[in-house]
DNA sequence: CCGAAACATGAACCACCTTTCAAGTTTGTT
DNA sequence: AACAAACTTGAAAGGTGGTTCATGTTTCGG
């Protein structure tokens, strides 16, 4: 999934290729994420890498093709974490919880993926909505599957998922990417995000 | 506001000057909506306008400028927006079901609203960040009000706030901005949203 | 009605950065 | 060893678009 969909003449042949393809797509991550797509320049991903500046053209086509390569590897690393954060036999609620987590944690530990996300919306819109309608519709199977089970009320949807993911996104900025020190820890958040999925905010 | 803090020495000083200005902010949400910052012109702008080139720069230093005072602007306009679709006599549950109607409605009609604040994450984080925490702290003091009342649980603060807040902006961006024929009607969004803070998901 | 300040104009300037390219080096195969 | 393909290099081309500026026009108080 490296390149995306369009194979391009550009896949690396050689170990050396490899390599330095490599070092392109973290360099590329690192300048993302801390300037953003626009104010990062392909000169300083190469100088990065420690690569030449043609040497870039040998595997990307363009600024937007490395940026969308990225967005896809991101993609998936993203979903990837969040199902590992998972136990498949927990109660669909716990499920949700360690989902959230694992999330939080994540986005803490990789700022620049959440980043580089995010300006998919303006610099890849499909890619963008492909990311999010994919969760979504993970999160509406696991709500469906938790109705199957019992566990949920079975009239749970669409809409309901990306209420989910919402919420867990915020949650994310808010108390991974912008973490400060009185901030209550992961644990905590993703208890009290639950705690409103289990029972609501009403009056109990 | 709509300069930002920043007072310059740009301010109009008649009648005509006021017109322009306000011909080129709204060619600019137009312009910053369909293209995105990057890919929007200042030439572009102007046309739109119908004012010359360098007239833009009588009443902005800058494109970073027009955009920070765009962004001052709409982020006045969502929570105006807010405001104006509560019923502050409600239930507090009742109040943030008709926060999040009238936050649906108003993205469906100013897409570029949000598509501006969204990107200021990039262009412009300071501003983005003092949106997003300033809704942030009226919802948790509608929650801390709800639980004055007797509405909500005594024990919600910020955590929850940021949820229902990002809850609210992914259904917006759903349902209201990339909305297609088979989606239901905002009503009926805000009432499965409303569910979820009312009795959580979990089986009645 | 006059003068100064405010405003309008658009060609030209210029800095920046993506992309190209021709020439050289390394890798891997026969 | 020899050769072709893969890879590397960095200077320079080429475009784009933000910003400046000198000149001309309109506004408005006195």
């Amino acid at each position: 999934m490296t390149q995306g969909d369009t194979r391009s003449d550009k896949q690396p042949r050689t170990e050396r290729g490899r390599r330095t393809l490599r070092k392109l797509l973290d360099a590329a991550a690192g300048e993302f994420g801390d300037h953003g797509f626009h104010d990062a320049s392909i000169s300083a991903i190469t100088a990065r890498a420690g690569v030449a500046l043609g040497s870039f053209y040998t595997y990307f086509d363009s600024k937007d093709a490395i940026f969308r390569a990225l967005v896809s590897d991101m993609s998936d690393a993203v979903k990837q974490a969040a199902r590992a954060a998972i136990d498949p036999a927990a109660s669909a609620l716990e499920i949700e919880r360690q989902a959230l987590l694992g999330f939080l944690n994540f986005a803490a530990e990789h700022k620049e993926v959440y980043r580089i996300i995010d300006e998919a919306e303006f610099v890849d819109p499909a890619n963008y909505r492909a990311h999010y309608e994919t969760i979504g519709k993970r999160i509406t199977e696991r709500l469906a599957t938790g109705g199957d089970k019992g566990d949920l009320r079975p009239d749970l949807g669409e809409v309901e998922a990306w209420a989910i993911m919402g919420m867990n996104v915020f949650l994310g900025l808010r108390y991974a990417i912008w973490a400060c020190e009185n901030d209550g820890a992961a644990e905590d958040v993703a208890s009290r995000a639950n705690s409103i999925l289990k029972r609501g905010i009403g009056r109990v």
